[in-house]
DNA sequence: GAAATGAGTGAGCATTTAATCGCACTATGG
DNA sequence: CCATAGTGCGATTAAATGCTCACTCATTTC
């Protein structure tokens, strides 16, 4: 048989066979057979179309064990909402797991016809977070970015997230044009008194969502090894009583900000607590639980998105 | 034995065994060793979250092919919006193709936060929509049967889509307390002269929007198969020309109302043509290309979701 | 112009999954 | 109290999947 159309890129493929295995339940057999191609490219093709994400899975029932967490931290914190995902055990990546949720509690704003501003943070979760939004029109909005882009070594890895989410949803989008630490309080003001800067703080301060994960100030701090504390800056935060972080803004146990260290060289717009706007936190990890329960003390986060095991490990202490 | 706790249904089980297995990767032996089960039982968790369609699945792409063929059917019968999703191949059931696309069309006006009278057919098609519906809380809208849902054994099955829509969506609803097809017309009109029926015909003529299936009328219509029809009234039908019939009015290939034979005795409201509301069609399978034609043509529905196979044909003729 | 690189391909094989079967347990009605 | 139908379970076996490897072909690099 003649193929007419040479027109079909390679993602559509991918796309087509993912659909016919995953919706139509066919086996790679036949899709092969279908598609004229052999069992090996079908079957790389259905792999691929979910590694790209071309298939999106949820799940469509509340765990009863879940949904009880979610009214007992509610309550406990004082939340707008609260939503726990059932984890995937010890070896699963908890950032996969509540990816979707993420995504989903975000999706629940860009539908919003009335245009909201709408700033990020960014972490391995606002990465996951992103990467499991399904793309969709939603222009009226504008996504400002929290915390600096330049970070020490010079590369922009941290204005991903805002780029990704903002060209997913074609939305217009704010880098924060700042480092995310600089090397002396004197050097951050200078960068925050360029107007530019200014323009795009005074965006994230008024934002009416917030989207951030949270960091832990362990020695697996995300902060210390991405290269943005050296060892020395942790452990004079530490001595401060540190217990977690927000877009790069270090808080106690009771969800205070310190006035030490690095947090008098941070970037970018920390995020207020205690405000009626939303303010989503998304985080899981064993490592992370003390650091969670802070920000929700002082309601630096208002709506929590994390896994089971660590909506229980919050819960139990305090 | 002891069951240590009572508090976990076999549904709970079988979503969370779904959730490791399609979302977390995990293999069937790693889901029982995480649970404590054995590897049948796991798969059989896995099997029914899946048949329970506590796991939904979503294609996150739009093929080329099918992107052009919306377009050329917006063009061409200057559609408000339409929808194709890939085809199945030969042995797929198109109600399963076009189900998923159908839920989320419906989603987009459930979500919306002013209140929308939402009126609703019957059918194979609509029954698969509500099915991958994903239960979310939209009470603001009233849900309306445009139909009838007394069928000829008495039974009231037909009720069905509205009441699960309404169960999912917990939003009042509106059943249609008239036979489908009486057997006189005085007998229809005399069930349409009392108030409360009138109440709920008002409503569903006003309807903000439609879903409606769309029937064939070739030799296994459904309203011949499912009894509706007898043989002799569906010949007198196509004596006078019916293409198509959408929630239980037949059309001609023009896609105007037939007045003869069963439309003079079926209940209900039919969905009036060339209005500016949407009027969404779901509908897939070779046989009913004609049908579709005839109800795009006059624009009985102006959004259209269906499969590529049946796009292709519809566009094909003509 | 030749070698190197790297993405894509098909074959064979190990692992994982689905289907079938027989057995035990339970509820219901004689 | 026993018989019987129905349901769920584990074991076995057939099917499907995923993984590795050797190979090709096109493009790049020296």
């Amino acid at each position: 048989m003649s193929r007419a159309e040479p027109e079909t890129t390679p993602q559509d493929d991918a796309a087509r066979a993912g659909w016919l295995y995953y919706v139509g339940g066919m086996t790679q057999d036949q899709i092969a057979t279908e598609l004229g191609i052999s069992r090996q490219r079908a079957q790389r093709l259905v792999t691929r179309a979910m590694a790209e994400g071309l298939i999106h899975v949820r799940l469509n029932h509340r765990l009863q064990s879940c949904l009880d967490l979610e009214s007992e931290l509610r309550n406990r914190f004082g939340l707008i909402r609260c939503r726990v995902m059932p984890s995937l055990g010890q070896g699963g990546d908890p950032v996969a797991t509540v990816a979707s949720a993420a995504a989903a509690e975000l999706e629940r704003f860009l539908r919003q016809s009335e245009p909201l501003v709408i700033a990020l943070g960014t972490g391995r979760a606002m990465r996951g977070m992103v990467d499991a939004l399904t793309p969709m029109a939603a222009m009226q909005h504008r996504i400002v970015s929290l915390i600096g882009n330049i970070s020490p070594d010079g590369s922009a890895s941290f204005f991903d997230v805002v780029m990704r989410i903002a060209d997913k949803v074609r939305a217009p989008h704010y880098p924060m044009p700042v480092p995310v630490i600089s090397p002396t309080p004197e050097e951050n003001a200078a960068f925050h008194a360029l107007p530019p800067v200014r323009r795009v703080v005074d965006l994230a301060r008024n934002a009416d969502v917030v989207f951030v994960g949270v960091g832990q100030m362990s020695e697996d701090a995300p902060l210390l090894t991405d290269g943005f504390f050296t060892r020395s800056e942790l452990e004079e935060m530490w001595a401060a009583g540190a217990a977690g972080e927000v877009a790069g803004w270090v808080y106690d146990s009771s969800g205070s900000y310190l006035d030490v260290g690095t947090n008098r060289r941070t970037g970018g717009v920390p995020v207020a607590p205690g405000l009626a706007r939303p303010a989503v936190g998304v985080a899981a990890g064993a490592t992370k639980v003390n650091a969670i329960r802070a920000a929700l003390k002082s309601r630096i986060i208002n709506i929590l998105i994390t896994d089971e095991t660590t909506a229980t490990a919050v819960l139990s202490q305090s």
